[in-house]
DNA sequence: AATGCTCCCAACCGCTTCTAA
DNA sequence: CTTAGAAGCGGTTGGGAGCAT
């Protein structure tokens, strides 16, 4: 099988885009679509491979792009779906519309990592350090309880699922992102008809994405509830009532205004009173085993949602 | 003004996954 | 079933901008 050597050929540009390549790449994929990108470039007539065309059009000029700064509810949607996914960034990215995996990737890397760790919860696990060191876990925490559960609802949701998975559509390379998968059902009306059809049974149990992504990758400690109530946010374009909530922060330098500390941010006093364990609540919500607290969000109401996250999570 | 340092982000690299023959 | 080609993905890097000294 081996590696295809793309970008190996003599005569191909690297590096930055000019303007007038990107034009022309512009030009072409909206005449013609993008097609096989592999031989866009001769045939639009850049002189760069297929792999780099690819990637500047999705990164940087698709035209769907929303350019600019995280919101915070972007971020907030982004730490929680990490906890779930982990560096899964092409299915976290799936769930932010208008924002690409590298700018998510990116902007974990270069922020919200830092600002985690600033908070003293172990980016990797979505733990708070311990004593012991940042790696060091429980053997059994009441989350790790939890995903047993939810793994057992998952196979037994996708087993009662499994027909009705035909209606997606299929990734359009064939690379269905099972956990994208996951996600999208949960989100669709044969999640929403899961979840009524058992009703009944304890919250806790219902079929989560939570589930698909700790038999996949990582075991993230995050709740089922937030994730239910996070990916309800991501549907929604409602507002939180947080009080800076208009307030772009991107970078730590520009999130002194909200009270969001950055990793060399020295003038977010204000966070040092800002309690820790709030943001621990949204990363890892049922802490005790009972998880009927669900019970109390009939329907999941956004409003609830919104209320409730600005409530637990008052970035 | 010059230099060094840090941060950000666009782009690259190489591996994995999927499809079609 | 096997294999080659193509696309997607995540990790990494390098250069530029901004800031501090």
């Amino acid at each position: 099988m081996g590696r295809t050597p793309c970008c190996d050929k003599k005569g191909l540009k690297k590096g930055p885009w000019a303007p007038e390549e990107d034009e022309i790449l512009i030009n072409y994929i909206k005449k013609n679509g993008h097609g096989s990108w592999r031989s866009l470039p001769r045939l639009a007539g850049l002189l760069r491979c297929g792999k780099s065309c690819r990637l500047r059009w999705t990164n940087y000029l698709r035209p769907d792009i929303k350019r600019g700064p995280f919101t915070v509810e972007e971020e907030k949607l982004v730490i929680q779906l990490h906890s779930i996914l982990g560096n899964r960034w092409a299915a976290i990215s799936a769930q932010l519309p208008g924002r690409t995996d590298n700018e998510i990737k990116n902007l974990w890397n270069t922020y919200l990592k830092k600002r985690l760790v600033w908070m003293g919860i172990d980016p990797e696990t979505h733990e708070p350090f311990t004593s012991c060191g940042p790696t060091t876990k429980a053997p059994a925490s009441p989350a790790t309880r939890h995903m047993a559960q939810w793994e057992s609802a998952r196979l037994e949701a996708e087993a009662r699922l499994s027909r009705e998975s035909l209606l997606f559509n299929p990734h359009p390379h064939g690379k269905s992102s099972e956990s994208d998968y996951f996600l999208r059902l949960w989100n669709s009306e044969v999640g929403e008809s899961f979840r009524k059809l058992n009703g009944g049974q304890k919250a806790g149990s219902q079929g989560s994405p939570v589930s698909q992504a700790s038999s996949s990758t990582k075991c993230g400690s995050v709740s089922a509830a937030t994730m239910e109530v996070c990916l309800k946010l991501s549907g929604s374009s409602t507002q939180t009532s947080n009080q800076n909530n208009d307030t772009k922060c991107k970078t730590s330098k520009s999130c002194t205004e909200d009270g969001i500390a950055g990793s060399d941010s020295s003038s977010c006093s204000e966070l040092d009173d800002a309690p820790d364990t709030a943001f621990q609540l949204l990363l890892d919500f049922p802490i005790n085993d009972d998880m009927s607290f669900l019970e109390n969000f009939d329907n999941y109401g956004i409003a609830t949602s919104s209320a409730m996250l600005t409530e637990i999570c008052p970035l």
